[in-house]
This record gives C-alpha cells, sequence and structure tokens, in this order.
DNA sequence: ATGTCACAGTCCCTGTGA
C-alpha cells in the first residue's frame, strides 16, 4: 500500500501534473494540501476516472485540504471543531486507516500574530490525536511548515530569526512524538536531508536549498507495516511544478 | 537572501501570501 503526501500550491494550477503523477504512482491514498479552490471547483470526476473517491474542505482563494482513495472514505471530519475558520485539516477512515491531510500555519514571522496561531494550531493537533483510537493504524500527513531539526534545513545559519526552524515551533511539533507517533521517512533515512520544499526564487531547486517541511506521521501499528518512504523530487522538475515534492510512504499489506 | 508563482481585484498591472 502506498500513501502520498503533497502540497500542490493551487490544485487548479496542477491539475495536469497531479494526475499525470497519479498515474505514474498509483497510490492508494493521497492527502492535499492547498488545493487554493472553492468545493464546487474540485475535480472529483477526473479523479473518479482514475479510481478514487475524494473529499475536499475547501475554502477558495487560500488553504484547502482533499483527501483521495481507492480503498474507501468513511468517517470525514472537516476541522478541528473549534470553530477555526481556515480548511487547513481533515480526517477520514480509509481501509480501516485514519487519515488525517494538514497544512499548517506558515506563521509569517515570529512577531506576527500568525505565529502564534500556528503555535497554538500544532498544539491543538496534538490534542486531538493525543486522543486517538489506540488500535485503529493512523497516519498524520501534510505540510507543516516546520522543518524538525536542523538536518532538515540547507543552512540553519539562513533561517535565524525565521519561521519554519524556531524552537517553539519545533517544540509544539514534537506533540506528535509525544502522542506516539514517528516520524517516518526521518525514521527510515535518518542521516540524509530528505527535502520536499524548494523556493521559486533564486534557483532554489537546482541549487539544493530545500527544506524538509513535508511529512508522514504513523502510529507504531502502521510504523511496524512501513516499507519505504521517500521524496519524488523529479515531481519539482519540469513544467509548472509545485513547490513542494510528493513525499511518499509505502507499507505492507496486514 | 529574495532573482518566482498564484490569486483576486484595482483587471493586462498591483498587492498579498507563500
Amino acid at each position: 500500500m502506498k500513501i502520498v503526501t503533497w502540497n500542490v500550491n493551487s490544485l487548479t494550477a496542477r491539475l495536469a501534473r497531479v494526475t499525470e503523477w497519479l498515474r505514474e504512482h498509483e497510490p492508494d491514498i493521497v492527502l492535499l494540501q492547498e488545493t487554493k479552490q472553492t468545493d464546487a471547483k474540485f475535480p472529483f470526476g477526473e479523479f473518479e476516472q482514475l479510481g478514487y473517491q475524494s473529499v475536499h474542505y475547501g475554502q477558495g482563494q487560500w488553504n484547502g485540504v482533499a483527501i483521495l482513495s481507492k480503498i474507501g472514505i468513511d468517517d470525514v471530519v472537516r476541522g478541528f471543531g473549534d470553530g477555526d475558520p481556515e480548511a487547513r485539516v481533515m480526517s477520514a477512515t480509509c481501509g480501516g486507516i485514519r487519515v488525517y491531510t494538514c497544512y499548517v500555519p506558515n506563521g509569517r514571522s515570529l512577531d506576527d500574530p500568525h505565529y502564534d496561531y500556528k503555535i497554538k494550531w500544532l498544539n491543538t493537533l496534538g490534542e486531538v490525536i493525543s486522543r486517538r483510537d489506540p488500535e485503529q493504524p493512523l497516519i498524520v500527513g501534510g505540510d507543516f511548515n516546520v522543518a524538525p531539526t536542523d538536518l532538515d534545513c540547507y543552512d540553519p545559519s539562513v533561517f535565524e530569526g525565521a519561521t519554519h526552524v524556531s524552537q517553539p515551533e519545533r517544540d509544539a511539533l514534537h506533540s506528535l512524538e509525544r502522542a506516539g507517533l514517528r516520524d517516518l521517512t526521518r525514521a527510515l533515512h535518518p542521516g540524509e536531508p530528505c527535502f520536499s520544499w524548494w523556493d521559486y526564487r533564486n534557483g532554489a531547486f537546482h541549487r539544493g536549498w530545500g527544506l524538509r517541511i513535508d511529512l508522514l506521521f504513523v502510529d507504531a501499528l502502521l510504523f511496524e507495516r512501513a516499507t519505504a518512504s521517500y521524496v519524488d523530487r523529479d515531481a519539482r522538475k519540469g513544467e509548472k511544478p509545485s513547490d513542494h515534492a510528493p513525499v511518499v510512504a509505502e507499507f505492507s499489506s496486514n
């Protein structure tokens, strides 16, 4: 079984790249972020033709998350139920697995109110996950907008005083590990950067100036079944790429 | 260390967010 998370930076702009990727890689479950669409614009039909049921939690100009599945989608929950008007998280059960797609707030800068919103948002996610059913396999994926350690940043000196690497963000992200989850890509590749995002500017991709901020957290049940996790850098190449690459996890079937 | 991309509205450029 193959699960992928991908911040597509507008599904309207990226649909051809996304469907091409799905045809080639045939994941069973797909977690999308930054669809930047209303639910009315979401291309349910195109995904159905590729064999996917899909659910979307859209907002319009900003944010928006989706789950696609070849193995069923039940018990869909949009948001945290805390009145947050931004469409940043959705969960569902696919083939017996509880699945979360997350688009964590960017934070903008350390002194911006959006940064406090980011920290609170991550802590709420941690609380929600800590109340999970321990009998049910769980994966929490998405764009976390946090590089968990300095290995996940091409040059920590460039990010001094910036978001994505600050200790409060990293501490808040750790609430998922305190809830018993593992950062799967890092667990399987302890020494490699595995960057998933590169700025569009300055030729950052070709210079290797990346961050690892697209993450897949799994519980112990799924961790035991994990056989691989990797970033598909090829999807960052070519015409009209997202600034994020897809991050994939593979699991044995039982 | 900001050289790009995407969006909406002011609508073929500009401000905002990332």
